[in-house]
This record gives structure tokens, C-alpha cells and sequence, in this order.
DNA sequence: GATGTATCTTAGCATCGTCAAGATATCTTT
DNA sequence: AAAGATATCTTGACGATGCTAAGATACATC
């Protein structure tokens, strides 16, 4: 019962099936897109018959949480490289909410996958909040950096809660194709997203008591 | 074969099989939820075999789309008589917000369906934004009322994205168990969409120059 | 009434998620 | 090293799905 602790370089008949299914899924994801993600699919992928990649996730949806769980890894890196390279606390909000949409603007079908996990479950991933270093709480540090009052504990996860919301609904709609021209007019898809987010004080922000 | 109808529009062999189908899917899905929306469970549900829809809509996205139709509708509906509600046209632009997430919250099924068909087309369904009626221009109009620089053109697009966009991010995470001890803080679940959006600068904006 | 067309059903296909049973390789215990 | 236990993978099957083709049935028009 105790043994998927050590699960290093150990080779049991596949090699690590779980590793190459969750590598399978992403291959399909971007190559065909999330329609195409079906379980015996990836099986087909990873050159297994449709049965094995049950001894290693419970059901569909298990796979789908790992595959997930690794785009949020790679959104988090996306938001540090942000924050990193931002010329100044002020402009760091703003660069994160522009690699946010970047990343899903990027990878479509993974951030659907991902999101669509967690409006299954109706929470956030644990991986999104556990954690000091978590993305929830790195973006709220920095709103703390760029100003924001960190006495007040419920205004700052509000306002950590609402530039979450703003990234995601721009992240989800930036693909539309309605926003086409005004993408050019205000000069590029990332102009275009630091418009937006300039006009939902994401950047700046200023409360009025 | 009888089929018991308030006739009032003239039955072929159902009497307005789309219409009974649309009734059908809209039933399932707040009874069952967006997963036991099959094409087969809405015949079903609707009395007919398996196959009746088809001669209706060509796929079952179609019918989806009908379905999503009618939900757009209904929002449509909720903004204006949120805004007729405004105390203050200062107001107005958060309690579309608050009426916004309200409805996505108390349709969760339907809203799902509503957003996955758009993105799957990588737009807004047409009646979002076609005409001078429409949702979208109607949140337009109500940013100008409320004081926004009428004169440009594309920063008040760009304002209307921004509002749009905050509305569907906090109606997508609204129900994340995430917020419900923020939400009892602030006071109840409007008050935590209120909250929300006054981060947001969807309320009152400032832009510096 | 005969003909044509729209509507619905039956039957079938390929695919899907999942499970049970068997086969095979690896690990553990002696 | 032999043997038993366990983990891994395959085969085969079940019910369900989206969709199509062929036939049946009701309606509309002439």
C-alpha cells in the first residue's frame, strides 16, 4: 500500500506509464486540441492499450487533474519571469496580468484544461493557495509591494481575488475574434491587454474608503 | 401515437419538436447538471428517439447554441432591469456587474454552456453585440452615461472589455469554496461581488491621462 | 385521391469511459 | 535461489454517446 513514495528512475514494466501518459496528453492537447483528449486516445499516444492508464489514475478526470497541475506549474513560472523582469513594483502587477493571459493566450487548450478542472471541482487547485510561495499569495505580496494596504487582511484578498478575475476573463475572451481590430488599432495583442487592464485599475488602483 | 398539445402553433407530428428540445435541454441541465446534457438524454426527456433532434439542428453544438441563445436572453433581461434598478447612474455599471454574476451564479449550468459554445467559436454569440440593443452596447451606453470621454472611440471599447471581462473572471470563481468565509466577512454573496468590483475600478473609474 | 415533402423511428457504426479477468513481469520473503 | 505476493499491462466486454442511412408515417398541395 505504501510504495509510490519513491518513484524515482524506477522502471516497472513501462518506465514511469504515468510520466509518458500525462507527456501523451499535452502532445495530444496542443496537436489536436481538447476535443481530441480522450482516454484511450492518450492510450493510443503512449503506445498502451486503453485499459493500463487506469492502474494509474482513478478515472478520466484524474489524468486531467495532472495534466492540469502542471500547466499551473508553468503559469506560476510565467508570473515569476513576469514580476522579474517588471522595470518597477508599479508596472509588476500589470506584467503579470500580461504573461497570465500571454500563457493562456498561448496555450489555449491547456489553460481549458486547467480551468476547466477547477470549475469542476468549484475551487481553485491546491497548488494555487497552499503555500507561501504560491501564486495566490505571490500576487498578493506584490500588490502588498506596489502599496497596497497590508493591514486591512480582507481588502487585500479582495483585491488579490479581483486581478485574479480580471486576468481570467481576459484570458478567456483575448482569443475573441470581435477584438481583432481593436488589437491592432491600440498596436499588438499585448498593448492590448495592458489597455484593458489599465482601464480595470489593476495597475494602478485607488480606493475610495 | 397522441400527443396531448395546447395547440397553438400548428403541429406537425410533435408540434415545434426544437421548441420541446430547447424545454428538454434547459430542464436536464438544471436538474442533472452540464454533464448529462446528452443529445440522446434530450430526446429522452423530449419523448422522441435518438435520432428526431437531427432533423432540427445538424449537431448537437447546434442545439447547444439555441440553448446558450436563449440563456444570453435571459441575461440580457437581468442587465436591464438591474439597471433600471440603479438608484444612481454612478451605480448602474456595478449593479450590471452584481446582476451579471448573480445570474451566472443561480445558472451555473446554463451559463457553462453559454461560454463553452463561444469558446469554441472564439467569439461572442452575435447577439451580444450586433445591434444598437444589444448587451454590449447597452454597457457601452451605460459607461458613457456614467461619465466615460465619449469621444474615443477605442477607450471605450476597451472600457466595455475591461467591464466585460471583470464580470465573466468573478462569475466563473464566484462559487470557488475558496471565497466563502471572505463572502461571509464582507457580509452575504453580493456584498462580496460589490467588494470585488470596487477593486476592480468597474464602479468609478480614474484614468491618468 | 395521388404525389411529394417534412417528420420521426429503427437499426447500425465507430468511439468513448470503465471494469473484470487473465497474463506477465517485478519485488519480497524465505 | 525458489516461491509467493504484488504491481503492471492486455484482452475482451458492457453500456452509453454522437451521428448516419434506410424505412415508415403523417402532413400539405395539387
Amino acid at each position: 500500500m505504501r510504495e509510490s513514495q519513491t518513484a524515482e528512475a524506477r522502471p516497472y514494466h513501462h518506465g514511469d506509464l504515468s510520466r509518458a501518459l500525462i507527456d501523451a496528453a499535452r502532445r495530444l492537447l496542443e496537436a489536436e486540441g481538447p476535443s481530441a483528449l480522450s482516454l484511450r486516445a492518450v492510450a493510443r499516444e503512449a503506445g498502451v492499450s486503453p485499459a493500463a492508464p487506469y492502474h494509474h489514475f482513478k478515472d478520466k478526470g484524474e489524468l486531467l487533474d495532472a495534466v492540469a497541475g502542471e500547466g499551473w506549474m508553468l503559469l506560476d513560472e510565467a508570473i515569476v519571469a513576469a514580476k522579474a523582469a517588471a522595470p518597477s513594483i508599479h508596472a509588476a502587477m500589470t506584467e503579470i496580468g500580461v504573461a497570465y493571459v500571454t500563457f493562456a493566450t498561448r496555450n489555449p487548450a491547456l489553460y481549458r484544461v486547467m480551468y476547466d478542472t477547477a470549475r469542476d471541482k468549484e475551487a481553485f487547485p491546491e497548488q494555487m493557495q497552499d503555500g507561501d510561495d504560491s501564486p495566490y499569495c505571490k500576487v498578493r505580496d506584490t500588490l502588498i509591494e506596489a502599496g497596497a494596504d497590508p493591514t486591512s487582511q480582507a481588502d487585500l484578498e479582495l483585491a488579490t481575488i479581483a486581478a485574479w478575475c480580471a486576468a481570467h476573463g481576459l484570458a478567456e475572451m483575448s482569443g475573441f475574434k470581435q477584438f481583432e481590430h481593436l488589437k491592432a488599432e491600440v498596436g499588438g495583442e499585448t498593448a492590448f491587454y495592458r489597455a484593458v487592464f489599465n482601464h480595470m485599475g489593476l495597475s494602478h488602483r485607488h480606493h475610495e474608503s
